[in-house]
DNA sequence: AGCACGCCGACT
DNA sequence: GTCGGCGTGCTC
């Protein structure tokens, strides 16, 4: 018997079948998905690898297979893992790793996550037999029967908190233990991300007539794709808890995804309250020791409901009922790193697989996802029935014309101090941080760049530091140019943290709270600055994006949006798509109850669909316009945008690869697909690395990923050693 | 990726 | 003569 073995190493080279012999003693126990060891290379050298396939007869194997270590992986998870490497343009053993318990350092066994465990303490004896002995004298040393008294009462605690409880020192546990009285066992304890937080449990809803046609649509529906395009605030959440109780009653499962950033502990609490702790949360905020247990409770079937990130598509869970996809507009299911796949996609193929119905929900639907449905489900009413916030255009072109230099119109500004007066809480929305955009002197009109990327610094006040956002890069502030020695520096352009000081010194009797990446990439540090908000009743939170996703102030009425052209003016074929979704979504965030909303957005093109479309709150006239701009721009859903990036340290050498790359897909594809010639990308050094790109456009099919892995084939035995490429599709990243 | 081989320059 | 730096090629 021969295995097909996938090394797990990440190198093109190695992105081939080896085959190996199976010993005699292993042909019961091997198996497609196992990972084993083998001999690999002129030294022999121990590696690991994961069985792909299994033959009878193979011209190549010489070695035998040394170990099989486990089985983590299934036919389908193999099967699943070679069309994304075809797909995704990447390695197998790259998409083998999404599926594995995360966190296992797989190269190395010593560095594999172990179970928590903890000494537990039992007593081996009867209590009543030990007072006997007690009383006959034949147990007489005090320590020991405090010990053992304690342990009758509190039978199964912590070593540790026995010893410090009563008060002794674990050699008296190790003679009772020898004595066999007490036996203490290793025991592995469950690391639960969100114990210590109170869960009320709820009670299912009753559906609204609309909530119902929808249930009815897809409870009993086998494999289809639904999109729940409802409206914030009409109940899609309600849906989902009842599919999913409809699917848990069925005895199967389900895996919800929601994005990354509104993976909050208040989401996590809302399917707590309905289905109690047989949920499994998977999200990159877990320590790794944590998510790999949530990824053994799921594969141990311990739980029904597996909410989580883009990555918890390859959660291991047996017998799935339904798959979910809330906000599935949102950006962070498609992967910008190897293996970039969409998680729509994967889902789409699981959900076929499965024979089960895919859902997926948004407010503003992703341009693509709304052209290509065919069972759109609307949901039209706001459950509570509160009016949508009032939304009120300002002119920033006017606003300078009638000498107003700053960031804040005067409308804003009075909605602001009116707000104030009230009591009531303010978000000001800008989707930029930092202090300003970039540092040019006057006089000479340099300006401080990243001398590793090529891009503006940009200014952190508390710090007073210039740092780079693409690689971190900081230095401190400049007082004089560098170039001509002027001390005529100046800040251009607004970011979160001037806008911070901006507020601080308009209005110094507000409280003010500031929610960026600089503020919250401590652990639990976004729910935290929340929840503060909410609480502590704090007049204004100033934040980029992350304040705009799902959460619920009853107290704030007034959203400001300080350039809503920020997102607009990108090269990016979604920045129109973009602006709408954020700007529905921020608006959202106005006036959730009883009290009425009011939202301002500030922009130098008042006249733009998306901008009008947003005052309305009106996806489907959005939709109408785009999708015919879409059409006439050959764009998604139109036609897919390849994108290959290339990048190197070598300045000569990734121009000699780029058009190299560029004749061989000329040379295979230039029939099919529109290929542009290489050019440096928008940002052309991230890092000290220079960085170019290819863009083609046509629509993916099984034709065309052929001709591109034949292309990427022959250029990679060109090897170039400087130079790496990586291919994406309808990338989130343009630049 | 990691390792061996082998070619060539530098140095005891 | 031989040590070692690195470019090249291979791994079932």
């Amino acid at each position: 018997m021969i295995a097909e073995v996938i090394i797990n190493r990440i190198a093109k080279d190695l992105n081939k079948i080896f085959d190996y012999i199976v010993p005699k003693d292993m042909e019961n126990t091997i198996k497609i998905g196992a990972r084993i060891f083998v001999p690999f290379g002129p030294k022999n050298s121990n590696i690991e690898g994961f069985v792909i396939g299994l033959k009878q007869e193979s011209e190549f194997a010489n070695k035998e297979i040394i170990k099989i270590e486990d089985i983590p992986l299934t036919e389908e998870n193999i099967e699943l893992a070679k069309l994304m490497a075809r797909r995704y343009f990447c390695n197998i053993s790259e998409c083998i790793k999404l599926m594995l318990p995360p966190g296992e350092k797989t190269t190395n066994l010593e560095n594999r996550i172990k179970d928590k465990t903890a000494n537990f303490v039992y007593l081996k004896k009867d209590i009543d037999e030990i007072e006997m002995e007690i009383d006959l004298g034949q147990l007489k040393n005090a320590k020991h029967i405090k010990v053992l008294r304690f342990l009758s009462e509190n039978d199964g605690i912590y070593k540790a908190d026995l010893e410090i409880l009563a008060e002794v020192s674990s050699a008296t546990l190790k003679t009772l233990e020898k004595k066999d009285y007490i036996e203490i066992i290793e025991q592995k304890i469950e690391r639960n991300p969100f114990k210590s937080r109170e869960i009320k449990h709820d009670k299912p809803l009753p559906l609204t007539e609309e909530q119902q046609i929808a249930f009815d649509k897809i409870s009993n529906s086998k494999f289809n794709e639904f999109l729940i395009y409802g409206v914030t605030g009409s109940g899609k959440t309600e849906v989902y808890l009842q599919l999913i109780q409809n699917v848990i009653d069925k005895g199967k499962r389900a895996i919800v995804l929601v994005p990354e950033i509104s993976l909050t502990p208040q989401m996590v609490d809302r399917f707590s309250a309905r289905f109690g702790d047989c949920i499994s949360v998977l999200h990159s905020k877990l320590s790794t020791g944590e998510r790999n247990d949530q990824w053994k409770n799921i594969k141990e079937n311990k739980c029904k409901i597996v909410i989580g990130a883009r990555s918890a598509i390859f959660a291991p869970v047996q017998n799935l009922g339904i798959i979910i996809i809330d906000e599935e507009h949102d950006t962070s299911y498609k992967s910008d790193m190897a293996p970039r796949f969409n998680a729509k996609d994967i889902a789409t193929y699981i959900a076929k697989k499965n024979d089960i119905p895919l859902v997926l929900g948004s407010a503003t639907p992703d341009i693509s996802t709304y052209y290509n449905a065919k069972n759109i489900i609307r949901l039209t009413k706001r459950a509570n029935n509160s009016d949508l916030p009032d939304v009120e255009i300002v002119d920033l072109r006017q606003e300078l014309a009638n000498g107003n230099r700053s960031i804040l119109s005067e409308k804003l500004k009075k909605e602001i101090e009116k707000n104030l007066e009230n009591k009531k809480q303010t978000i000001l929305f800008l989707n930029r941080r930092g202090f300003s955009t970039f540092v040019m002197c006057r006089d000479c009109g340099y300006t401080v760049k990243c001398k590793r990327c090529n891009i503006s610094l940009t200014y952190h006040m508390k710090e007073d530091k210039l740092k780079c956002h693409y690689c971190g890069y900081e230095m401190n502030n400049i007082k004089t140019c560098p170039k001509c020695k002027s001390k005529n520096i100046k800040h251009f352009g607004s970011g979160t943290q001037k806008l911070e000081e901006l507020i601080y010194s308009t209005y110094p009797q507000a409280t003010t709270i500031r929610m960026d990446i600089d503020t919250v990439s401590k652990k639990n540090s976004h729910e935290k600055i929340l929840n503060q908000f909410k609480e502590e009743n704090i007049d204004i939170l100033i934040g980029t994006q992350m304040v705009v996703k799902g959460h619920h102030f009853p107290n704030v009425t007034l959203v400001g949006v300080i350039a809503a052209d920020a997102s607009l003016n990108t090269e990016d074929f979604r920045a129109n798509e973009r602006t709408f979704d954020i700007l529905v979504q921020v608006a959202g965030r106005a006036g959730r109850e009883k009290l009425p909303g009011k939202v301002i957005i500030q922009t130098y093109s008042p006249e733009n669909f998306c901008i009008e479309c947003s005052k309305e709150q009106n996806y489907d006239n959005f939709y109408k316009t785009e999708i015919e701009l879409r059409k006439q721009l050959k764009y998604p859903p139109f036609c897919d945008i390849i994108m290959f990036g290339i990048n190197s340290v070598d300045k000569d050498e990734i121009k000699e690869a780029s058009e190299k790359l560029y004749n061989l897909l000329k040379k295979y594809g230039q029939a099919e697909m529109q290929i542009m010639p290489p050019l440096p990308a928008p940002i052309d050094r991230i890092k000290y690395k220079y960085r170019w790109r290819i863009i083609a456009k046509c629509k993916l099919n099984n034709k065309i990923i052929d001709i591109i892995n034949r292309a990427l084939e022959d250029y990679y035995n060109l090897k170039y050693k400087k130079t790496r490429v990586s291919v994406d599709v309808n990338p989130n990243n343009m630049s």
